[in-house]
DNA sequence: AACAAGTAGCTTAGGGCTAAGCTACTTACG
DNA sequence: CGTAAGTAGCTTAGCCCTAAGCTACTTGTT
């Protein structure tokens, strides 16, 4: 019905905001268009994520605890407090998935000998490896689907997103 | 490091990749420039809207349930298969939801009259107007979150989301 | 030295989801 | 028509998370 031609074609949310139009024409839906557009894509690329790590035994919660101990570098180390803090997790949360992955045989807990309250969790050999291949296999997924963009659109999509997430995490 | 300056500041995404660059330089981290700030983004909004409906006694999950039969407009009908394929649920995750709603007698749940295995679910007066305040309540809250960005910006943003959501959902 | 306050990790109870399986009913086909 | 196949919604078991509470240990104060 505009003017000039939609240069994009409709999406999903598009036609959810046009169902909003037509039975509350009084609702501003600007902010739907930018944040229904993160949520399903969150859960899409989230969905397929789980599906590229799961021939390496792992969820991608999973995948986000040893790829956190491998960031941080030589010799893989850190305190279940440093990991669920970084991947935004309660302790209890953290205890599950600690459990699972040592009795994988892909990290270690040993006590801090600095403080007798406190692990250290480490990356074993073998969960070094997995990690190293499913890492690898994780941003693959990412480009490919980025690669519908091109360079410079993706470019331009992170500065927004960064903005944007830099206004809303505070 | 870079001979221009950078025109935004770092967020904690930056951080991330940096750190992959220094234990792992041969990574592509393209896609977490962006993929990583979707998440990010779900999640902290997500956390938002999840205060900003507390106040009405729903969670996110039973607010789309209440939006998806109010924007269905009158009669505000709609079967429990048509909401959990919308919402992307299994039928056991709407049972649920629709139990808990009912309960609070924000629904109904009626016979289907031409489907003897099927049920309509219609929106009480009072879930029409408790959603219709609070989805009200929630467009607010993303426009306040949109506002650091400008209207041009958030446009830009919207399309660049939609062609990456339509070349991710399939 | 003693003690209050804080912190680390674990346990438990409970919520919400999925996957799988159930019954009841409808639809398609020989 | 009668039967096989499909579909609607519910139930159950199991997974993973949070919130709250626990014990053990450390830190700060006096």
């Amino acid at each position: 019905m505009s003017a000039r031609p939609e240069p994009n074609p409709a999406d999903p949310v598009d036609a959810i905001i046009e169902q909003w139009a037509r039975v509350r024409p009084d609702l501003d839906t600007a902010g739907m268009e930018v944040f229904g557009r993160v949520y399903r894509l969150a859960r899409a690329m989230g969905d397929r994520h789980e599906r590229v790590y799961a021939p390496f035994g792992i969820s991608r919660g999973e995948f986000d605890v040893l790829a956190t101990l491998r960031r941080a570098g030589e010799p893989y180390t850190l305190s279940p407090r440093q990991l669920s803090a970084t991947l935004m997790l309660t302790t209890g949360g953290m205890t599950g998935r600690l459990d699972k992955l040592e009795r994988a045989g892909l990290l270690r807990r040993s006590p801090d000998p600095h403080d007798r309250r406190g692990l250290q969790v480490t990356l074993t050999e073998e969960g070094l490896r997995l990690i190293d291949e499913a890492v690898v296999a994780g941003v693959t997924e990412q480009s490919r689907a980025l690669a519908a963009l091109g360079p410079e659109r993706s470019a331009l999509l992170a500065d927004l997103l960064r903005d944007l997430l830099l206004a809303t995490e505070r």
